[in-house]
RNA sequence: GCCGGAGUGGCGGAAUGGUAUACGCGCGCGACUCAAAAUCGCGUCUCGCAAGGGAUAAGGGUUCGAGUCCCUUCUCCGGCACCA
């Protein structure tokens, strides 16, 4: 018998799958549909490493696993590749950012190409393309149209390093997710795009998408519903009132003042009012010199100033109360502006505890433990004494015409970046019309190409100095006007892609509405878990957007989502160039084979495990390969009956498996029926059915032994084996008799066997009597093929 | 502090409430070989000569029976956090 060549097997089925197009999607309207997808690459200069395919090896076997089952498959492939990873890396080569993304989709390509997939390499979509972004633009042009991109001069994380604006889904807590760098507060206009006008319908709609629990959980986390009251302090200076956000309206009686967030509006129109304005004034800018991590920082020590001239009134007890301006109040959150109530409150009561506030209790017995913060009973709260808090919430939100209401952690999303490699937001600035939308027509807007992309690092984006490109004229008034200067982030292409791999040359939509109802939604979906509160939380909003504007068919663009386990490098470290500890695929496939690659990656553990790499491991898979090739020489004609059993149950628990994503155990159960093969024997029609279970984890080996086996056509496009359920049951099992819960004998039994003749075989077995005989037997139980158990007690 | 998830051999891990440690790696012994590699066979939680006993982070509970369900505690991982 030849030696396993794995170099000249699997080139030579990579070359004739391409050729005969044996994975070209098929929209076959007879048939389901099945939409697989990977969260796509961003291109980077480093290549790929093994920890990356190891997602896209769970997708291949799954939608090779669909299309054997007779689904019409789109598993395709593409690159994200605008954006801060493949700018700084074309700026630390010294080459053009569309020279290094060329080079590196080139490179990456080869590589997947090298590991056997059967992506759909017709549908390939690129970010970069003119004519994919050209809809990125479009959609920000619809989300402009309907108000939900918005320009704003709010102060906006600033990376000093990568010298952009980021959005709060690019921080690390207070660090730049990219680079580590501590951000600062910079005012600069921005771009921002409403993402908090859906947070309540991206909340709820959580409950019923399939998809892991925590990665539902941290969504959840992030967008960070509260529920309560906004309530109105009126002042006594001027028509102007506070508006307060609480969840505790039913401490609103043991509200003893109120505070505003430093940047709160309301501060400067009452300038005139306020007699300490010097120390006010002196405080606001204090607090916008602190960084985040300052502010966070001082958890315990409060800092604030109260407002001279200026008082509160409670709605409830219309009593005066203090105003101050403190930053332990944000201005981002809830209306900027809290109402305090030091007895049920920790930060309210350190802070009124420091300046001799007021502390009225409201809930529970007067002499509790201060700040008493549960739920209970009302006290001190005249008409509503007596009540339980959250019937009083109500109550006396009404009582003082305050609404129940809704925030959200969420933050609008800061849309702006001062970067070159990204898509140009098609906006044109006129002195007359204000921001004035590109026509469609004129779209896409085209990245030109600039001498130096380097960013300028003043708030301006690199394109700002091509002129000739600013200076062009108001698409409404014909004026001069200038473009807007500033690109997309990264998130922004990827928000939308998987929607145009349904129809990838459509120049007339982003999606025909035949696709897109074909394809939609995505099936499985699969990336890592860090994506949850940045591309999936972008995408999901995107989509709903596009929902609403009868883009797009369902409300929610993936149904089921997979997380991905990181593989980690042997030393237990993230595989990195900078530790010098990465394992390139293809020195593994270019020693070991792809299909080793694939079953190692696949068997490792569970899918969402994050597991280190361990070559010596891999050694299991490369040996279960060959001993596959080895078998294929001693097949016999007619099928081992031996087998049948365990055969049948593979074929039912690698389908299953497959399908829940526990591609080890599938392995493990197919390593188990090559063990009796190899045992029992196997026969062509048994090993055939062996080899188109194993086909997705191995495709190059089973193809060539399926030819081999004298089968004509490709194993990835033949039907797959069904299992029978009588095969599944053989006529006698074996089955463990216990002793209050010990195991003492096991007896083989017949699977049709009555209860009491089951016990009566069991009492006959000697190892069992010597144990009944120590004692008297009070309750005997025999669970069909699964156990007896006597209950003996002791004399 | 709040919210998730997880703790099983030397290692990755398996186990609809029903023989804990499948499968694989590693290790040991043997076969083949002049020898080695590769391959194949046997063994491999722990105490014990054995009969038996003990062990799934720790402790309790439910059950004929618990790694699995419930309660308490500990540890690790992830997220959120001056969010009103």
């Amino acid at each position: 018998m030849e030696h396993y060549d794995h170099t000249k097997i699997e080139g030579k089925w990579q070359k004739k799958w391409a050729v005969d197009d044996v994975y070209q999607t098929v929209e076959d309207s007879a048939k389901p549909k099945c939409y697989v997808l990977d969260m796509f690459p961003y291109p980077s200069g480093e290549g790929l490493h093994v920890g990356h395919p190891k997602g896209y090896i769970a997708t291949d076997v799954y939608s090779r696993h669909m299309r054997m089952q007779g689904h019409s498959v789109l598993h395709p492939m593409g690159w994200d590749a605008f954006g801060l990873p493949a700018e700084n890396y074309a700026l630390k080569n010294k080459i053009h950012p569309r020279v290094a993304v060329t080079k590196n989709i080139a490179r990456f390509k080869e590589q997947l190409f090298n590991i056997g997939f059967d992506h759909d390499w017709s549908r390939e979509v690129d970010t970069t393309d003119p004519a994919f972004y050209k809809w990125t633009q479009w959609i920000f042009l619809q989300l402009f149209k309907k108000g939900l991109a918005y320009q704003s001069k709010e102060p906006i994380n600033w990376c000093p390093s990568c010298k952009t604006g980021l959005s709060n889904e690019d921080l690390e807590d207070t660090a730049c997710e990219r680079c580590g760098t501590q951000v600062e507060k910079k005012i600069l206009p921005q771009w921002v795009l409403k993402i908090t006008d859906y947070a309540g319908r991206m909340l709820e709609d959580l409950d019923a998408l399939a998809w892991p629990e925590h990665i539902k959980e941290l969504q959840r986390n992030w967008i960070g519903r509260s529920e309560g009251a906004e309530i109105e302090f009126a002042l006594t200076a001027g028509d102007d009132k506070i508006k307060v956000f609480t969840t505790r309206p039913d401490t609103l009686f043991g509200a003893t003042y109120v505070v505003l967030a430093p940047e709160h509006a309301l501060l400067s129109t009452l300038r005139s009012s306020i007699t300490n304005w010097a120390d006010v004034a002196a405080y606001q800018h204090e607090a916008a010199q602190k960084t985040e991590i300052d502010r966070t920082n001082d958890t315990k020590e409060k800092t604030g100033v109260k407002l001279e001239g200026v008082s509160a009134i409670n709605p409830a007890t219309k009593q005066e109360i203090p105003v101050y301006v403190a930053d332990y109040v944000l201005a981002g959150y809830g209306t900027g502006a809290i109402m305090a109530v030091p007895a049920h409150d920790e930060r309210d009561f350190a802070f009124a505890t420091k300046f001799g506030i007021a502390i009225k209790p409201v809930i529970g017995s007067a002499d509790a433990t201060m700040p008493y913060i549960d739920s209970g009973t009302l006290i001190n709260s005249a008409p509503f004494d007596g009540l339980e808090s959250e019937e009083a919430k109500t109550k006396i939100t009404a009582f003082v015409g305050g609404k129940l209401t809704k925030t959200y952690r969420l933050k609008d999303w800061v849309f702006s970046r001062q970067r070159y490699w990204g898509e140009p937001i098609p906006i044109v600035h006129c002195s007359k019309c204000g921001a004035v939308a590109v026509p469609e027509s004129q779209l896409p807007v085209l990245l030109p190409d600039v001498e130096s992309y380097e960013p300028s690092g003043t708030g301006e984006s690199p394109l700002a100095t091509i002129s000739e490109w600013v200076n062009t004229t108001c698409p409404t008034c014909g004026g001069p006007a200038k473009r807007e200067t500033n690109t997309m982030p990264q998130w922004a292409g990827s928000s939308w892609y998987y929607l145009r791999f349904m129809d990838p040359k459509n120049d007339s939509a982003l999606v025909s509405p035949e696709r897109e109802k074909y394809w939609a939604p995505v099936d499985m979906y699969v990336g890592g878990a860090e994506h949850a509160t940045r591309h999936l939380i972008y995408a999901r909003f995107w989509h709903k957007f596009l929902f609403d504007i009868g883009v797009v068919s369902t409300t929610e663009p993936f149904a089921k989502l997979q997380s991905v386990g990181l593989i980690i490098a042997e030393d237990g470290r993230k595989m990195s160039k900078r530790f010098g500890n990465i394992i390139n695929p293809d020195d593994i496939i270019e020693v070991y084979g792809a299909d080793t690659l694939r079953v190692y990656e696949m068997f490792m553990g569970p899918f969402e495990n994050a597991i280190a790499w361990n070559t010596n491991a891999m050694i299991g898979a490369r040996r279960f390969i060959e001993r596959v090739f080895r078998l294929s020489a001693s097949v016999a004609q007619e099928d081992s009956a031996a087998v049948e059993p365990i055969l049948h149950a593979t074929i039912k628990k690698v389908g299953e498996d497959i399908l829940a994503f526990k591609f080890n155990t599938a392995i493990s159960q197919m390593m188990i029926l090559l063990n009796a093969f190899e045992k029992e024997g196997v026969g062509k029609n048994q090993f055939s059915a062996f080899l188109q279970i194993l086909a997705p984890f191995a495709p190059h080996l089973t193809e060539e032994l399926w030819a081999t086996v004298g089968h004509s056509g490709s194993i990835h496009t033949s039907t797959w084996p069904t299992f029978d359920p009588a095969k599944l049951v053989s006529d006698t099992q074996t089955v463990p008799v216990q002793i209050n819960g010990k195991v003492r004998a096991t007896l083989v039994l017949p699977t049709d066997i009555s209860e009491a003749d089951a016990l009566q075989q069991a009492r006959e077995n000697p190892l069992v009597a010597k144990w009944l005989a120590e004692g008297t037997e009070s309750r005997a139980l025999y669970i069909a093929g699964k156990i007896i158990n006597f209950v003996v007690d002791k004399i």
